[in-house]
DNA sequence: TCGAATTCCGACTGAATCTGTCGGGATTAC
DNA sequence: GTAATCCCGACAGATTCAGTCGGAATTCGA
């Protein structure tokens, strides 16, 4: 029972970005910098969480990634569905499909047996409930002057 | 984010053997049929649950599995770290490695991001912590006699 | 207008894990 | 002795993981 690195590297990405929130588009390849993670990949998940309309990419030269709302509005367990997928222990709990109730419990240890995935699903659910990106963004950089970032970027 | 079906096949199974502690060794083949799950896939779980003490053995004809001790007394999280592994949402995240702190944090974003799996492992955790195999054996049958069983097993 | 920076996207791949299957050996009750 | 059962290791197809690669499309700035 574990996530994979999608869901760490995906985390590390949006931590990323909740820290530049304001500061305009940044590139994919400074923040694999950063994080020292393979850019091709992080591209792939980087194109899911906007397709998810978590993030917004700006195109062409001086584009990037950026938040599409500020950290505060990004519920962590919205960035984790995407990433990994719906929080299902087993595929009779799906959180997203909650309301179709599908028979699935004809033969007999089942029924009492989800009774299982379900708690442990609601535990996940209800942690992750309470976070949002903003929770695992403590130093907040305020919008920086460009000025002082040139010389200390590139040296 | 999800279980494998180890974990699902091993919890019917052991929900199996609460329903028919007292009534000594069952055998594979029965319970197998039961559940409708395949046999030899079924003994693989079985042979971790025995080497973890959860469930003993009885070689010979006539032989099976049983509880090594009454459902009330069987955690549910131990039976799932047998199946599953460690419960670790993230490797640096382990649950039963928790006194060894791995200072895995080097990197800039990591440490407010173990903040996140750390959460959702004590959820998991204290969520199962609560739980025993008596909590899913709701019909318990009571030490049955062989004979009635007879003439309603092979017809 | 050109070139550099960037996103976008699909295809490919080696390794690992999942989900079993198979075949036989060891042990025990009858 | 024989049938039932556990024990155990090897094998294998499918899927997912964790990337890699190559190039097309877009945009900014000189």
């Amino acid at each position: 029972m574990s996530f994979s690195t999608k869901g760490e590297y995906g985390v590390r990405l949006m931590v990323q970005l909740g820290r530049r929130y304001g500061s305009g588009p940044s590139s994919l390849a400074e923040i694999a910098a950063e994080e020292d993670l393979p850019r091709p990949y992080l591209e792939q998940l980087v194109m899911s969480l906007r397709d998810a309309d978590l993030v917004t990419s700006t195109r062409g030269s001086h584009g990037g990634y950026e938040l599409s709302r500020p950290p505060e509005q990004i519920p962590m367990i919205a960035v984790l569905r995407v990433l990994e997928g719906p929080i299902a222990p087993m595929i009779c709990a799906t959180d997203e499909s909650a309301a179709a109730h599908e028979p699935t419990c004809d033969r007999t240890a089942r029924c009492t047996v989800n009774f299982l995935w379900i708690r442990i699903r609601d535990a996940i659910s209800t942690t992750l409930d309470g976070m949002t990106l903003a929770d695992l963004v403590p130093e907040r950089v305020p919008p920086i002057q460009p000025i002082s970032l040139q010389e200390s970027r590139h040296p």
